[in-house]
DNA sequence: TTGTACGCGTTATCAG
DNA sequence: CTGATAACGCGTACAA
């Protein structure tokens, strides 16, 4: 075993074995250097077969740059088993995450991940603050009160946070547009007259919104919506089903069409009604919002608000990397467009074409 | 604006303020110092007064451990519209970081997240091996033979790989019991006797190793299985659906069991013989294997085999972390069990309980 | 073009 | 228990 052979190797190494300094190493490596020297030839070959790597750390603590983001999402280490039945809901966030990474990595950046458990998770924040330039915290994981004094000590972006925020850059969706498309849709084009919004955790600024949006658009279009201490969801199908399950135990009527404050709760509401005997979109009609991507596979298939989750982690990066290169950000509250998928549970027939052809 | 206030804050300025020494500030957050002493509090009180964060890549570098680990997938920054419609297949990767994320963080570490592209990714993995104690490869996204290079120069844990590599733990399910499962069921429960096997990658260790123990079972238990070069697929859903067309349009009879190296391939194969007028089971009966979350909601729920992701990534970032701090894992190839989710799709009648209250 | 020497912010060693 | 000081590995003025 060579264990005391030579460890991993400095620039010391390389610079003695090419018999240079670790100045001409070190300007070669960063292309510093005139093409085709001399020298530069040597470098390369004994980097080559030491297997040199510059010491991350080295490198971040001379620059002073670490050239790492840090992304903080709600909804870490759980028992395991009792997040498995939620994980759908977890997908929205991963795509979240793939487009930051792409982001990041366009930059020469990498990305750094932390899930952060209900609690309080400013312990975990502040020990990746010492290790990224820059955060991006996703919805729900800091409360936004303490969102500004972190913000002024290290570069922050909030995803869908409620807007305008003291220190930090927001990324979100617009809300108030998706909930237009649906009210438009279902009390225009289908005839809808009482709706209910089944929301998401009530603390939530993508909820609060929503149900706000749904409420103005649905009224002005001329239907009603139940009142929404009825229909306080949880984001989870779970909390979903007992949503309805209440509902129905109440005897009062249903309404013919239920709203869902994302996904996750419209799956819960399609098996609690079908459960109960009720046809969808026969008897009521339901939409969601986020089109994860079991959306297109549920039966009848969900007519959802989609939501560009990738773009949304690579424009939340970019803006992030912005502003850690020095460069102040034109806007502090970046909205992202989206747009009605309408699919079957709307009671529009299904589309011809099968889901899997199914392109953006 | 404070642009040239305090910048962020270093050891030396939480020692002036404490009227003490770098060293008695490094003792006292390291918790390395009597518990009550004087200066500890008024080190304590400088600390939260400046917002004192020690800098990672200086610890990092005075200790020679950076505390991260670095997580590589395959499938990294493509067109952003072409992957979404293949999404699915990511989540069972996304489960793997979810577990991986957790494992590190009771470890205390970070995670670092990296995905490739399917072309060269030897940079990508050289960028992250200097900013990393330790890496986990995901199948695929390096040749098995680039392995063992690499992993003389940084601890190597390998997911889902073939199994004995030089230098890299492998961490891996067991396929064979999956399939013996699968088979059992399918032939000796359900009589069939003609099945096929619908592959993903043929590069895939995973692949090859389920298709080989399909076989093998299915064969004992009075079974044939057709031609796998018939059945070649790609791990995708878009590509099973080519697989089943070309099937139909050979014009051989179809089998009357189709096993699927995943679950997002037999999503395909759903989609594709229902579209051709098939009904499943009824017609044809399928399986998968992962049991992603869009399993139990398709129709017919899908019978699958399945893989505890999150304790595989969990797992892998144990062992990975136990190699980096110098302790020798015991086995080199650790294999986790499976077992079969027994569901529609295999003509057994669905459970009675919705699939909302499925536990594991 | 090349080499020397210093600084980056911590931890850890060794005197007091 | 405390304080001065040497690493840690790299980038980079500055001098040659």
């Amino acid at each position: 075993m060579d264990t005391n052979g030579p460890a991993t190797p400095t620039i010391y190494d390389v610079a003695k074995r090419a018999g240079v300094s670790i100045a001409t190493v070190s300007r070669v490596l960063n292309g510093l250097s005139g093409r085709r020297s001399v020298s530069a030839d040597k470098v390369l070959a004994a980097v080559e077969d030491l297997g040199f790597v510059p010491n991350g750390a080295a490198r971040s603590l001379s620059q002073g740059l670490k050239r790492v983001i840090g992304i903080v999402y709600a909804g870490g280490p759980a028992t395991d088993d009792l997040l498995d039945i939620e994980e759908e809901s977890l997908l929205y966030t991963d795509s979240i995450v793939r487009g930051a990474e792409a982001g990041a990595q366009r930059r020469d950046f990498s990305l750094m991940l932390t899930g952060a458990g209900p609690g309080d998770s400013s312990g975990l924040v502040d020990r990746l603050t010492g290790k990224v330039d820059g955060l991006i915290l996703l919805d729900q994981v800091l409360d936004e009160s303490r969102v500004s004094p972190l913000a002024e000590r290290i570069p922050v972006v909030l995803l869908a946070g409620s807007g305008r925020l003291d220190g930090a850059v927001t990324v979100r969706v617009d809300n108030s547009a998706g909930m237009k498309a649906v009210a438009s849709h279902m009390v225009k084009d289908h005839g809808h007259r009482r709706l209910a919004f089944l929301s998401g955790l009530s603390a939530s600024p993508d909820s609060v919104s929503r149900a706000r949006s749904l409420v103005r658009w649905a009224t002005k279009f001329g239907a009603e919506v139940e009142p929404l201490e009825h229909w306080a969801g949880d984001w989870t199908s779970g909390g979903a089903v007992k949503v309805v399950s209440a509902r129905l135990e109440s005897g009062d009527p249903l309404p013919t069409c239920i709203v869902c404050a994302n996904d996750q709760t419209a799956i819960g509401v399609l098996h609690a009604l079908v459960h109960a005997g009720y046809s969808v979109p026969g008897d009521v009609a339901v939409t969601g919002f986020d089109d994860i991507p079991v959306a297109r596979h549920l039966s009848p298939a969900l007519t959802t608000v989609r939501q560009p989750a990738r773009q949304l982690g690579a424009v939340a990066v970019e803006a992030l990397i912005d502003i850690v290169e020095g460069r102040h950000p034109e806007r502090h509250d970046i909205v992202l467009g989206v747009d009605l998928q309408v699919r079957g549970s709307c009671g529009c027939p299904p589309p011809t074409i099968p889901a899997w052809q199914v392109e953006v």
